[in-house]
DNA sequence: TATGAATGAGTTTTCATTCAT
DNA sequence: GATGAATGAAAACTCATTCAT
């Protein structure tokens, strides 16, 4: 399983340390996920952060994507599996309830706070938005094809759109107390389908 | 209209920090917006701050409240003023145009980004967030109006998804370097606008 | 009642001014008895202590004057009045508790806590233990008279150990958590008395 | 003998930091022991500091233990070494001399003061006191054994009085410049002992 | 590969005091 | 007499990072 064998070993380290890092992501916010706190987390030393990943923020970057490619491929198989408009709204509905319990939301919510004010950091996290626009792009294509709609908004601008919706609706759960406020947009998601408008068929 | 003649002197500083502060959140990011820089952005001693506003925070929100209240002051105004559809979409996407020139953009967003990790600063700017959200509900209430559509979602909720979605293209806006993916998503606001479906007058 | 009317008006903030100092200095005690916390205390603007008394250092040496001139002459009616070791000596025991009780005890740890590291405050506080130096020697002088015990040690230095020890007891009261230990201290002191040695009368 | 060979390194900045701290409380009081006075002192960077000891509270903690524990050491060795009252008076006023001389009262004296006002401080010196209580139970102990004189008063409460007066002493040396009249107190305890009543032995 | 120690630059906030009005 | 505003200096503490071993 072990997909790179050459290299040596320190690759249980590092995963420990992403793993430090994840926790801390969550639990205590991009402001807290301090090297010292990381390393406190996962009981191990501060410079070994530096050793292994450079940088405080390539770490911070590593574990963002380790969570990120995780969702990633969930996602895929889902929209891939997806065989109705109904199907694919209740299953990302379904899988956006998982970032939740899974604190995917809080990790993404955070590192997309801390990037702001850090230019380097925010190139990185749009670079790793782009997988997530085209997946949305595809299953926007899919459900465009079942509903038989023409392509008033171009496909590309709607996925972006529904990219840049997502991030907001992480912002708002770290923001609003009120979890009920946040919950129901996703809930909204599955709900809606029934209501849109089907193709006539023969 | 505005002068209130019981505090004579102080209100110009009072301004004057204000102002070093919005200047210095938006050249260097809420991160950045220490108090020194403030202080240094503005020509004054870095105590006056917590002399006039108590914490640095409270400085921040005193900011944000400054240029949201314009802001909020002239989109009341045009969605009062507005008698369809196609005006109103026009005029929003205009006015987040301006939003953008004048930096609000940037203000909103690195405030935001800078309470995900201050529970209490969080809990400030939702409070912010209310007026803006009734505004949304006041405007589609508008429109749905205009378009003789039912409420098949609750205005209130659509409302709060509204400002939802204002709130990820801030942060994308910050984020994304491609400033047209974002442009674009306003735009098209106002270029949909003429597809919507009306009702059928006899 | 003015015993001083030459002075102008401002008798009575300066009355204020020093109450105020005397309630925080028992509230927050010296390191909090701040020109800040004060000026709240007593509703005046800071600026004020500075008009009246020069200086903070001074206020609070006016303070502890004027909590001080009470207690002693308190202490002197009773030593005055006394007329045996045993009446002296709860008299001391009960005069103590009132020192407790209004706070007095308070003012005079933290004056002398924050004199230590304050070489003119320090001089201050000397030369206002000497009054009380005095009155213990009168104290001494009198009960060795009753006793028609021999000088062994001077009186003058007995006194002064005497003070020296009162010292001590108000710093432990402070320290101590534990009050009954401090408050057996001088509790014993009267139990002590009938068990002195008594002068043989033919 | 002392030399922990599980810290091998580290310990001796602990120790310079230590150093430093002991160096700047003399010098400087309580109130003048910063960070940044004692990393200068010491010629160490202020974050060592926090570093080693976490807390400002728990480096000078640290320093009054380290002078605390040897003059215990010194004290517990004299008391158990007399043989007589005379010997142990005189032995505790030559000690009360060398504590003086070496600081040790000043380190005391300003550790005190500081705790007035910082409860947590002030519960760490009363626990720091209790073995100096003991040690003063043992010796009234002693000293009441060779006399063969009655427990008028509970030797407890007597030792508890006793490091209560030590630090009214000790305070008082750095409040009154009048040397003479501090350094006579302990002097005095010396030369009261050959007055004090014998047991008549036939 | 790993670590304990070290550091320079930085943070927010508080303080006594002054000054113009 | 009184006050609101202003200030320079200093406080404790934290951080990302480096380095010798």
């Amino acid at each position: 399983m072990n997909k790179k064998p050459g290299r040596p070993t320190g690759e249980t380290t590092r995963r420990q340390i992403v793993d430090a890092a994840l926790a801390t992501l969550k639990s205590e916010g991009f402001a807290g996920a301090t090297s010292r706190a990381i390393a406190r987390a996962g009981g191990f030393n501060q410079a070994l952060i530096f050793y292994h990943f450079g940088t405080l923020e390539g770490l911070l970057l590593a574990a963002l994507d380790r969570t990120s490619e995780e969702r990633l491929e969930r996602y895929r198989q889902v929209v891939g599996d997806a065989t109705s408009v109904e199907e694919l709204l209740a299953a990302v509905a379904r899988l956006y309830g998982e970032d939740r319990e899974q604190g995917h939301v809080t990790v993404v919510a955070q590192m997309v706070a801390g990037s702001v004010a850090r230019p380097e950091l925010a190139r990185a996290m749009v670079e790793r938005m782009e997988p997530w626009i085209e997946l949305s792009e595809a299953a926007i294509e899919k459900g465009f094809g079942w509903l038989g709609l023409p392509e008033l908004v171009p496909r590309r601008e709607l996925a972006y759109a529904f990219v840049t919706f997502y991030l907001g609706v992480n912002l708002m759960t770290h923001l609003d107390q009120d979890r009920a406020r946040t919950d129901a947009l996703f809930e909204r998601l599955a709900a809606i389908a029934p209501l849109l408008p089907r193709p006539v068929r023969q």
